[in-house]
DNA sequence: TCAAAAGTGTTGTAACTACACCCATGA
DNA sequence: TCATGGGTGTAGTTACAACACTTTTGA
């Protein structure tokens, strides 16, 4: 280990943005085009370093998103998801960048930054399927981002958050079917989520869409961590989802 | 945002270390005394700087690993917990640190290193009851470990490598008592963790103790995830072990 | 023969899948 | 009246807690 008067190598630190949000029942991710080089051109999430050497790791993950995605983030959902610092995976020095994940209902067209030619939403299979491919480590970055938003759906009432103030049943189905990327019952999905107390309760009103009988609508509950959870299918062969 | 030729402000980057084991059925971690300013002469957890500007973060944590705990870290199970990076959270400078979970069977004793004047294993029940307070946000992360340890031993086989070689069901429920913090009934822990396909396999031999019947020994099997999850009984009051 | 620890059987319940079925509406 | 989507009933299954019970040993 080294001894009394060294000191220890500086890093450039870094925050990337996993923003999903659903658009047509189809989950979307937030892209940024790059700018500037490195991978100039090629499509990325969102981020950047930080501003200052006392701001906050998350409060520069919020500043990101207002600027490249222009949303207000303090309401916003927000949680760490990962540490990624490989060297190399940046060609302009040592950069260690720390990704947050965001999740929102349906959300304004993103505004382009200064580093970022140009935002897109666009759909996560894109990437799973290999016809979009992202800059630096990203794709790796936003694979674990989509993992941890599955997880996230079975525990907790994060779904609610996809939807509009007030929802059918059948649209919080769809917010799992897109995110987790399989099919439902949704005979068996209705119970399940009226089963859990307080996770969404009736708003009295109806919803018409054309032919078939109204639905009921919904708002959010109170509870936070839903018990028992929505387990989501075993993952047999391909998670790509559709 | 930053224009042009504006260059980020650079952070050291450190990682500390939670580690886990075992001992007399008690859940310990692993302490330094801090032999220099800050909080010269408080417990922590070991950790260090990047030791230079190419070392892999998780390379890092394996030599500190090493270094403070003398052990041969390759072989042991490592997985990043997250990253804390508030401003003022060390008094020397901007430095964000990323966690690391170790998990082990019974360590050797440790080794000081040079920036530790002392190492020890410490019962994780000092630090929760505020009998023992560590420097930085230590006890945070140190939370944030367990919390994750205990997580991961419902859906994971990781009790397994807190055991010895061969071990009874006995001693493996003793693992998950006391990173749990409960108490398990025996009879149906005993066909639980059998229930699960290639968890543990039965070695033929067996283990007389004193009085009783004897127990048989088993082994770790291939699986790594648990299914069905062993799942642990709602944290109902103090979570507190013990 | 008794205490102690290992191991087995059984009952009741919660949560679930799969699917048959009924209800209410617009075309 | 029929297609469409909303909503209900129910049978079979899995996982489980609770606890009575048997087995095997050392003292």
């Amino acid at each position: 280990m080294p001894a009394e008067h060294w000191t220890p190598p500086p890093v450039l630190l870094a925050v990337d943005l996993v923003i999903f949000t659903l658009r047509e029942s189809v989950l979307h991710v937030l892209l940024v085009e790059r700018g500037i080089a490195p991978f100039q051109g090629m499509p990325a999430l969102p981020g950047g370093f930080l501003a200052t050497g006392t701001e906050d790791i998350i409060t520069a993950a919020h500043r990101e998103l207002r600027e490249e995605a222009n949303l207000d983030a303090t309401q916003l959902h927000l949680e760490q998801l990962g540490t990624y610092g490989t060297p190399g995976r940046d060609p302009r020095g040592r950069v260690v960048s720390v990704a947050y994940l965001a999740i929102a209902p349906r959300l304004p067209e993103p505004l382009a930054g200064t580093d970022a030619a140009q935002a897109a939403w666009t759909p996560v299979t894109d990437i799973l399927s290999g016809r979009t491919r992202l800059a630096f480590d990203h794709e790796k970055i936003l694979g674990d981002g989509l993992e941890r938003a599955r997880a996230k759906l079975e525990h907790t009432a994060l779904a609610t958050a996809f939807c509009a103030p007030t929802f059918t049943i059948n649209d919080l189905q769809k917010v799992y079917e897109a995110v987790w990327g399989v099919e439902l019952d949704p005979r068996n999905f209705y119970r399940k989520v009226q089963a859990v107390d307080d996770f969404i309760i009736p708003s009295g009103a109806e919803r018409r869409a054309g032919r078939g009988r109204p639905a009921r609508l919904f708002r959010s509950g109170t509870r936070t961590t839903l018990f028992p959870p929505l387990v989501r299918p075993i993952p047999t062969t391909a998670e790509a989802q559709g």
